[in-house]
Parts: C-alpha cells; structure tokens; sequence
DNA sequence: CGGCTCTTTTCGGGTCACCTAAATATCTGC
DNA sequence: GCAGATATTTAGGTGACCCGAAAAGAGCCG
C-alpha cells in the first residue's frame, strides 16, 4: 500500500490534533482542517482504516493505528524540519513557512531531508517551537499549558505558537512575543520582564507556555 | 487555465527535444519519453492544444506555440537551476540530480526558485552543461555538434553530456570526460590532451561539443 | 422517551490523467 | 500505386480524490 500526499495529510492532521490536547478528532474537524466536504473524509478513513492505518467505528473519532502514528511522524518530521530550514537557510519568517513547508513535504526525498537534517545540526524544535521527531519517530514530549488555560500570576516560557493562522502569528511577533521567551500570565495578558504586553485577539489560544 | 505538473511535463519534454536538434516531436516519441501510452499523449496533446500551448494537427507532429514555449522554459529553468543547486549545495553527483529535480521542479514556489538563484549567483549553465534560462526566459545558444556527427579530428570543448541516462552518465565521468574539458574527435573516440579516451557504448549520442 | 438538531454516512456524479484494444491514417518498399 | 508495416487516433474503461443532496444515526432537552 504505497502512499500519496493526501493520505500523508490525513495522517498528519490527525496526529497534529492529539499533539496539543487529548480528545481524538471527529470527521467533521477533520473536513474542516483540510478543507473538505465531511463526505470526503468517510470515504477516505474507510479506506485508511482498510490499510490499517487508522482504527473508526461509524460515527465515531477517528484515531491512528500504530502504523499510522508512524507515518504521521514522518510526515510531521518532514514538515517542521523544512520549515525550520526554510527559516535558517533561506530567510523566511516564521509566519511563512508553514504552506511552502506543506507542499515540499510531499515531495523531497529521504535523501535530500537527511542531508537538510544534517546541515541543520538535527535540531530537536522548529521555529514555532515544536518539537521534531528524529528519524525513528522518536519525539521530545514537555509539560505545557495552554494560556488560555493558565492562571494568571503562571510563570513559564512560551513553548510553541501554532503556525496554523499567518496573520495571527505576525501579530504576536509584532506585539513582542516569541518562542523561548520567559513570560508571566497576567490577568488580562502577558508580563515580558515585568512589563505587560496586550495580546492579539485569539492568541491566547494558539500560545503554548511551560507548565 | 491553471498548470498542473502532467501539463508541465509535456511542454518541457517537448521542448527539450528540440533544444539539441531540429525535428519537432512525434506523438509517440513524446509517449516514449514520458514513459506513458501514445493514445494517453493524443488525449493530452489535445488538451494542450485547446489551450493554447501547442499546434498539432492530427497525424502529425507537435509544436510549441509561443505561449506554451515560454512555460516550458520556465520549468527548463526550474529543473536546470534545482539540479545546480543540488550538487552546489549538497552534494549530489551530477548523475544522482536528475531525479530528484523532476519532482521538485513542480513544487519549489517562485520564491524559493528565486532564493535559490540568488544563493547560487544566477547561474547560466547547469552540471550537465545546459543553459539555464533566465526569469525572462532568455536562454544562451551556443553552436554545437553531437559527438557522433563529428568529424574525425574536430576539435571543441565538451559542452553538454544529457541528463537522461543516469548509467551512461557515471560510465562517461568513470571514462574521465567532464563539461568543459577541451577535447579531440579520434576515429574510435576522444582524445583528451593528446591521450585517448575510450568511450562506453552510446556515449557519443549523448555528448555535445562546441562547433 | 420523543422530537429536534447536528453529525456522519450513503449515493450518484465529476474531473484528471492514465490504460488497452480496435479502427484508421500515413509511410515505405517493391 | 498498393500492400504491409507503423504511427496515431478513437472508444470505452479504471483508480484517486473530490463534490452536493439526501438518508440515517447520535445526542440532547423537556
């Protein structure tokens, strides 16, 4: 059973899903995260379920298999590994990679990503500060909380910033905020050293902070 | 009428046989160098010429129109610069980037292509010794003999070897022939500095010389 | 627990790029 | 200039992956 880009996208939207939060993600979340009709994806998880790929009862969420989280790594690899090249090596924002990173990951080969890999000096996080696996599928797990989740008065350093919405994320940089910065949840905002920061309307739900 | 990598492919392949040679492209050689049906070529053809891109009449051979040249030299240009790119930047051998670039060339966004350019100091002539087009579609013409048109005792540099043997390729580098070495036409091969070179079965199909 | 809503699946279709087999046009040698 | 060989086109499919409309299941509220 040979892959393809779309199977490889199913795969990776299901996994992303569970990375950041526990529930399994429900076909209708799933459309909407690739941007097709739910009638599309009962088709399609039949089939990846037929490949063993994932495991779906009708009417229910949809989980991967073994086998699936494996290639869901991979892909996941692929992804942030070029996005953090993209960014190193070809001076792209952290807030532009994220769709030329969704096409090469189709497309490059095991032997060009490895020497990528490489040449990066295997870093362990991408830019958005999540973290990469390494070739055996093998990923960094840390304690985390969301900040629209954490009490104010938390301290902790900002984790990850999801790199799903671009606009959203060049307002949080231009607000001043950036991966590995030390933070502390303020009643209606952060505080960067003692000084308070406004956020972006929604940041506080794509804002990811130690726990 | 939006491109697609299969459309791509047809007007680039179409191009390339020309660029060395005068005759324009039968259906079934284009099938053959595709590596697809002759009736899947006829089906398709059709679809390029209802868009603009080739003439063809039925039963004959096909053509570029002006519109369908200037994208097949864009993606001319995209395989030739990823290819360079691949063996100045990582270390491929010049018979090892053929493959890689046929994918990549169809997925690269114009503003990695750009960067790329750029990083490698835009250049004009690929490892193989083709010409790169410019970003306008200009392209270097050099005048030039097919190695087994050549007269016993011409003399010229080693202009291009094709890329579409990858074997045939590592025989002719084993052999000692690189672009853009001076060389001699023998009776039965090259001379490279007064010393005689044998050449592999079919090499001088695929070795181009200065005029 | 019955009805209402929302989610999921089923069903019939559509496109793209490919295929094989069969028909037809062109070319070549005599 | 005609027969046979060869190239090309037509006709009828196929597999991926997607769609919208309609049917069916699940969850919830009174």
């Amino acid at each position: 059973m040979p892959n393809s880009p779309a199977i490889d996208d199913y795969l990776k939207t299901v996994y992303a899903h569970t990375e950041w939060q526990d529930a399994p993600i429900t076909p209708s979340v799933l459309a909407a995260k690739l941007g097709i009709a739910p009638s599309s994806v009962t088709e399609m998880v039949k089939k990846l379920g037929a490949q063993g790929l994932v495991a779906h009862e009708p009417y229910r969420a949809v989980r991967l298999t073994p086998e699936g989280e494996r290639r869901a790594l991979e892909m996941v690899r692929r992804h942030r590994l070029i996005e953090t090249w993209l960014v190193e090596e070809y001076g792209y924002a952290w807030d532009e990679v994220h769709e030329e990173a969704e096409v090469l990951e189709h497309t490059i080969s095991d032997r060009l990503l490895e020497k990528i890999d490489a040449r990066l000096g295997r870093p362990r996080f991408d830019p958005h500060g999540d973290p990469i696996p390494d070739a055996a599928g093998v990923v960094e797990r840390v304690r985390f909380v969301l900040l629209a989740e954490a009490p104010a008065g938390h301290e902790g350093r900002v984790l990850r910033v999801s790199d799903r919405d671009p606009g959203l994320l060049r307002l949080i940089e231009g607000a001043g905020i950036a991966v590995g910065q030390d933070v502390r949840v303020a009643p209606a905002g952060l505080e960067i050293a003692g000084t308070p920061v406004a956020l972006p309307a929604g940041a506080a739900e794509v804002i990811w902070l130690s726990a």
